[in-house]
DNA sequence: CGCGAGCTTGACGTTGTTCAACTAGAGTGG
DNA sequence: CCACTCTAGTTGAACAACGTCAAGCTCGCG
């Protein structure tokens, strides 16, 4: 058990949340940090925190791309974000909540370690700038969230779809061609509406010469209109 | 112009965000940051704080109701939260951002007086414990936003109206008996639909009992079953 | 008394969901 | 190596939900 925990994957002094930290915090501060801390692999889909857990610890992503996913009490699914490393996640919960309020799923095959949540705090709270780096890395969650509350809360599925299209290429793939880490089911989860809805506006993007789609390959042809329409609604 | 701005409407011993302050600052800090602050006195719908301006200062809010307003590029309105007093407000962007993200509205009187955001924020990195209160109040909008993202996203109507109703009555109002503060257009412009519909869906709760509805007096008479639609969608 | 803003109502067309049938690819076992 | 099954994706049609529109109403205010 231990053996397996104590795998390494990479070597911390490569490592942005090092880098980061020591510009904060002194070297053996952060050394204590690191003693707590394990290397983990995600495999796409696994489940790194669970909605409802106690929060233990953070996650420094250090690689892949993850989702936040709400679960309501008829079990159906919203992703509320998507976000790529770097990011430290988890921290939903810091000023919040105990437990943590989404779940979190890789979304593509993750790299990362665990951080002692209570160890972060004493240390920060006896530093304030750190402190306050680490709740901006934290709150980064909520601005993208809210960014996706807007969208949906007065545009039709239309304008969210490109949105969403422009949000992953722009934002997570940073490129106008990818291949989509999300299920159909998922696209809908974010988008919120139907499957069917995603497919069939997808396929219409298609035709229209928008997009071009070929499973989950997709390429941003035209942009300019792909923004339009989301401006539009 | 200094005769206006000096104006008091309250003690500020009887202020709670002196008691709060005071439990973790030193009372001679807490006075430079009074020395600071103006009371302030808001109308109902009058704008406290301006989507797009820079963020100067923070309000705290000591009396009244309030809506966070998104203002989108079509000029269409968008209410991500309403809060009540106590709060502390504007520091949605502590944070993130240097312009302010949304506006706030008084949709009731309100009064309480400015903070200054530079001085709360250097006295604030001095005591962490004084920080970490001030950022459990500032975050609060999301939280609260975030509850009417996932109403919003994978709700009907029905659901999302009956949701607005529990949560007016039970976080805002504290009774099942109140008058609305909002118009027809703003309730809407919660629930992501339209005025017309919202006007229908009440009506139609009334005609069920599940309401009364009197113009702008509403009465919750059968909460349960709003919390059954609510959790059906 | 008349005007205007906010509210209300019902009709109608559009948007989006649900359902059912079908396809393609991946994994499994004989 | 070929059925078989399971899952994800796709399609179109029927139906429900929702927004838009147009008309009329109410109430407060000049």
């Amino acid at each position: 058990m231990d053996q397996i925990n104590h795998q390494r994957y990479y070597d911390c002094d490569d490592c942005l949340f090092k880098t980061i930290s020591c510009q904060y915090i002194q070297k053996e501060e952060f050394e204590k940090l690191r003693s707590k801390s394990v290397q983990l692999r995600y495999k796409k889909g696994e489940v790194i925190l669970k909605q409802g857990a106690k929060s233990t610890h953070f996650l420094f992503l250090r690689k892949g791309i993850i989702k936040f996913n709400y679960e309501d009490e008829n079990g159906k699914n919203l992703i509320l974000s998507i976000n790529k490393a770097p990011a430290l996640i988890g921290g939903a919960n810091l000023v919040n909540a105990e437990f943590n309020l989404f779940s979190v799923c890789a979304i593509e095959e993750c790299e990362g370690c665990t951080i002692d949540v209570a160890l972060l705090t004493r240390i920060a709270l006896g530093n304030t700038l750190y402190l306050f780096k680490m709740l901006q890395f934290i709150t980064d969650i909520f601005r993208s969230s809210i960014f996706n509350f807007i969208s949906l809360a007065h545009k039709q599925v239309n304008g969210r779809i490109a949105d969403i299209l422009i949000f992953l290429s722009q934002n997570i793939y940073l490129s106008n061609s990818f291949v989509l880490s999300l299920s159909r089911q998922e696209f809908a989860e974010f988008a919120g509406c139907s499957k069917e809805n995603v497919i069939h506006t997808l396929r219409k993007f298609h035709n229209e010469g928008l997009i071009t789609l070929e499973g989950k390959k997709i390429v941003l042809n035209d942009t300019e209109r792909l923004l339009k329409i989301s401006k539009h609604g």
